[in-house]
DNA sequence: GTTCCTGCAAAATTTTTGCATCAGT
DNA sequence: ACTGATGCAAAAATTTTGCAGGAAC
């Protein structure tokens, strides 16, 4: 990608609404720096021990427009929180790995699952938009354990 | 299998608790009549239509202890509900393409998919106990209005 | 100056917990 | 009879919405 993800999300939040505020620019901000998925109130949590004053609501609603433009992809890892993360259209594309004992998180990318998704998807009357894979189980930690 | 899954579901909860109420068979009974997932939500209110009287409460908590004994799997489609469906083990196994638009679930098989994710969890150190596949995107019946 | 974003607070929704009671063993 | 499940209600947690004020254009 010739552009950081930050830079593109802010220039396209901005061409699409011909504004942009703090709260956006601080949540795109601490997305882009992320490498996977956080939720809410990670966001919230970690803008408000910096500097910004910023609301719960304006984060929802930065990440739903991010959402709307294909920015961010929501997450579900099954724990009744959402969580998200940049979107770098096309490449690097990466799914979850969950520890179901310790809840630790792993992305894991993987060619031959990707191909294998996509003759499914072009098998089936469906205009497959994306796609998640959330494998489960113990990490080596807790394996250990 | 050669019990129903709901058989099945009934007598390891029955071994496992002792106690077999009237509460948990309805969820039961009605989980194992479903060809896919269902809300918590769905089931109360199916419950409540019928005959039952059967609380939230006791919907949760069937399915906690369907999820513990391993009889259920949790789905989880991106849009804030939980949905469960009878956890056929090992075989009859399938994922689930939601339609962007309309909501619709379908669920489909593919062998080569599984092959592919059964790879991948072997090439790392996890354990890993189960997975969730699920494809978005645009239905025929969507793209064609 | 106008328009939209922002932050706070309140609402809506989903899920969990407490407790008296009832049912299964 | 005893033990744990059940139903109702209240609580907790997460996400959404309303509104007054402020910032960007």
């Amino acid at each position: 990608m010739a552009a950081s993800w930050t830079d593109d999300a802010l220039t396209r939040l901005r061409a699409a609404t011909g504004r942009s505020g703090g709260a956006r620019r601080a949540v795109v901000e601490f997305l882009g720096a992320q490498d996977c998925c956080v939720s809410a109130q990670e966001i919230h949590e970690s803008l408000r021990s910096g500097k910004a004053r910023v609301g719960m609501a304006s984060v929802y609603r930065a990440l739903e427009s991010l959402d709307e433009l294909g920015l961010v992809q929501r997450v579900d890892l099954g724990d009744g929180v959402s969580r998200f993360e940049p979107a770098h259209s096309g490449r690097e594309h990466h799914h979850h790995l969950v520890c179901d004992d310790c809840g630790r998180v792993e992305a894991f990318e993987d060619a031959a699952l990707e191909r294998a998704l996509e003759r499914v998807a072009g098998g089936r009357g469906y205009a497959v938009g994306g796609h998640d894979v959330l494998l489960r189980g113990a990490c080596g930690d807790c394996r250990a354990s």
